[in-house]
This record gives C-alpha cells, structure tokens and sequence, in this order.
DNA sequence: GCAGTCATGTGAATTTTTTAACAAGACAGA
DNA sequence: TCTGTCTTGTTAAAAAATTCACATGACTGC
C-alpha cells in the first residue's frame, strides 16, 4: 500500500506492538499471526494489517510474521532504526528523572547534554554530564548534532526554552512541562503529562460507579 | 446533551483544557470564549464546545466561559474534584521518581503506600513512606482505601503486580512498566509510555525529511 | 504435484469523530 | 425597550478511522 497520509492514532499502535512484539521475542515466539498479536496487544487484528499497511508488506501468508524481522521493520518505518541526539533543558525533579533513566540509549535516544538557566546548577556534573546555560544551546546543537529537544522546566519557563530550541535549529520537541509552547510549525511538538492517564482512570471508575 | 458514550480522545482534550485554562487564570483571565481557548489548545473550537456538550451547559452565550467555573466542571465531570488514593508498586527508578513528584497531590492524586518486593528495600523509608512487600497490599488496601494501582516494575514482574492489585480489590490500574497486563475487564487500565512521544517525533521529522 | 488449511493484504461497508453552519440566548448602548 | 453584536449549544454534513469479508498467496502432508 504505501500511502500518503498516516493516523497519528497508527503511530501510537505501532509502538504497543514493537513493545509486545519485544516481549515475544523474549519468550522465545520466532512468528506470530495478526490475530495473536491482536489478543496481546487488546486491538482488532485487521487494525494491525492495516496498520502495517501503511508501510508495506512484511508478513507471509499462510504464516504470519517473523517477530524479529517485524520488529526491524516497524522500526525503519518509524524512524528510530538509529540514534536520535537530544537536549534536555530542565534539570529539576523531572529533568533528572529523565537523565537517571537508562532507558533512553536502548531505545534510540541519547541525551548528549543538559541545560538549565539556574545560577547554583551550572557547572555541576549530572550522569557524567555538566549543565549548562540554555544560551549556550544555540552554539552547542550544532557542535552536538543535536535534534530532539526535552523541556523539563516549570512551565512559566517552557515557552522560553521552545524559543532556545528554536533558534538552536532543533528539528522536533517533547514537552514535559504542563503548559502549551508555540513554536514554528515545521517543527512537530509533543506534549507529555501522565496525569492525561490518572484522569482517564478516575473518570473511568467514577462512571462505572453510577 | 449529556450523552452516554464519550470519545477517549475526549478525555484526553479535557485534560489540556484544564491545563490551559488553570495558566489563563493565573494570568488573570477570567472569561474565555471557545475560539480564544480552542487557538491555544491547537483544536477547533466546535470541538471544544461539543467536548464540553457531552457533560453539560457550562457557557453563556453571548458571553463565553468563566474560568474559574469551568475549571471546576470539566474537575466535576471527569471525577477529580476530589482525592484519589494510591498504591504504588515497585521503587526502583520510576517509581521512585513517581514519589518525589509532588504535582501528585495538587492534582487530586495521593500515593499513599509503597511496595516493593526486592528485600533490600522492604523497610526503607522513602518520603516518609515505608516500602513494604506486595503480598501486604491485601490488608492495606481497604484499611487505606486504596482505589487506584500504579504499577513501576520491570516489565516481567508487571503481571505479577497486578495479579496483587486485583486481589486487593483495586478499581484501577496505571502501568508504567513496558509490558501489557491482564486483569478482569471491569477494571480499567492506562498504560503510559513517554517513548510514544518520542517516536512520534522521530517520525514527524524523518516524514518531513523526504 | 495436488488438496486442504491457514493467514495476509485490501477494497467495501460501517462506525466514529470532527468540522461547519446556524438558530437561540445574553449583553451593551442608545 | 429595542437593535446590533457576540458566542454558545446543537443539528447536519463531511471526513476519518475501524471493522468486515474475502480473494490471493504460502506452506504441509499425502
């Protein structure tokens, strides 16, 4: 198929499967069908097909599809078959949250350096890193080949870091803090807050509840 | 209109709109129409006003929306005018930073009991909280009236908290941990993995790219 | 090599969600 | 009180996403 326009939707399913398809793996499933993956992932299974779809074909029929090769596959059409260099601005509670979590290499991305504009942080060593002052950012990102920028400030500071990531050439931003930014529309912003999925719990109780 | 079914994503743009709309109030504004809010959320302002239909009559024609008001309906509608207790399990990294991240309880959010398996942390304090082994979860839950179930394991022990968390008769589950989970379908699970975001950013920008 | 079984990829049908359009209600000024 | 201007709530239209259904291709066993 190949198409032109993907749901962003597709893009969040294709991350549940690369996640579970990993777990497979783990377990020792060499193929598995869309039906079966479908059951562990909670989704219809022409969802998965369709999904795949956008992107070509890479099952056998009859078969199925061989985990490992799948999981390569989503990866390429994702774009994460590589190394994404970021920047994180924000060294507080969730900025070295994030720092701290080794995850982020084994994934496909790499913090390759920390800013953050208060005057007792700069200079200290964070995760072997030292922090830095966020104008310096502008001569850094492309010293660093940095991409991905990470807001992790208060948000009455997160509009001020967007336009640091911005002028820095920065080609995309995810923002932990709780505030919206505004930033040139060629570059794709994500916003990150988990209590998103705190409320979506309690509204589910509250309603089977009456 | 007061509807039966609400669309997930519904949910999830309720979610901003607080966010936006506590940041306007703070900036001193006290009435906004659905135009204005829906330029700073990025959405169509018919889409506002019908999220806001599913629930209620919240506006004034004419007029617009008083903040402050709306900001405790949308609270009202999706059930966090009020305190919602916590277990959380597993104080490694994640779950470790969840107890630092004092935004819990501003936001209608209180982890109340911690639990970890791992024998060298069973009996630490943390946060003033002791961590204590899982298999304790069924006589502290109701004691507590625990009501919502964070799990922040490894992703191979995740089934096994939520094993625990349905014994002891949680109404809902939010799973940090990369793996999926299984538990009777009355109970409601969110599953939160920042790495969507940041795959959705690779994405954009490597589709922007060619 | 052929029959039977299985599971993909895809076009068509359905369902859901989003956007547009407008009638009805609220306020301000004369 | 009446007129004009706003902005909501809601119905109708459009767009998008999901699910169904099946023809097509692949492998197994005989």
């Amino acid at each position: 198929m190949k198409s032109e326009h993907i749901p962003k939707a597709t893009i969040g399913r294709l991350a549940v499967y690369i996640q579970v398809l990993e777990n497979l793996l783990r377990d020792g499933n060499d193929v598995i069908s869309s039906e079966k993956l479908a059951q562990a992932c909670s989704v219809n299974s022409s969802q998965i097909r369709k999904d795949l779809a956008y992107f070509g074909e890479f099952g056998v029929r009859g078969v199925g599809y061989y985990v490992q090769e799948l999981i390569t596959s989503i990866k390429q059409s994702l774009g994460i078959d590589r190394v994404w260099k970021c920047a994180l601005i924000g060294v507080g509670n969730m900025g070295s949250a994030l720092l701290r979590h080794h995850d982020f290499e084994r994934r496909g991305f790499k913090i390759c350096a920390a800013f953050d504009c208060d005057p007792d942080k700069i200079g200290l060593e964070f995760e072997g890193m030292e922090i830095v002052c966020p104008t310096h950012l502008r001569e850094q990102a492309p010293e660093l080949n940095l991409e991905i920028g990470i807001i992790a400030t208060p948000p009455d500071r997160a509009q001020r870091a967007a336009n640091h990531l911005v002028d820095a050439n920065i080609r995309g931003i995810i923002n932990f803090a709780p505030s919206r930014i505004n930033v040139p529309k060629h570059i794709p912003v994500e916003y990150v807050d988990f209590f998103d999925h705190l409320y979506a719990i309690a509204f589910q109780i509250t309603l089977g509840n009456d």
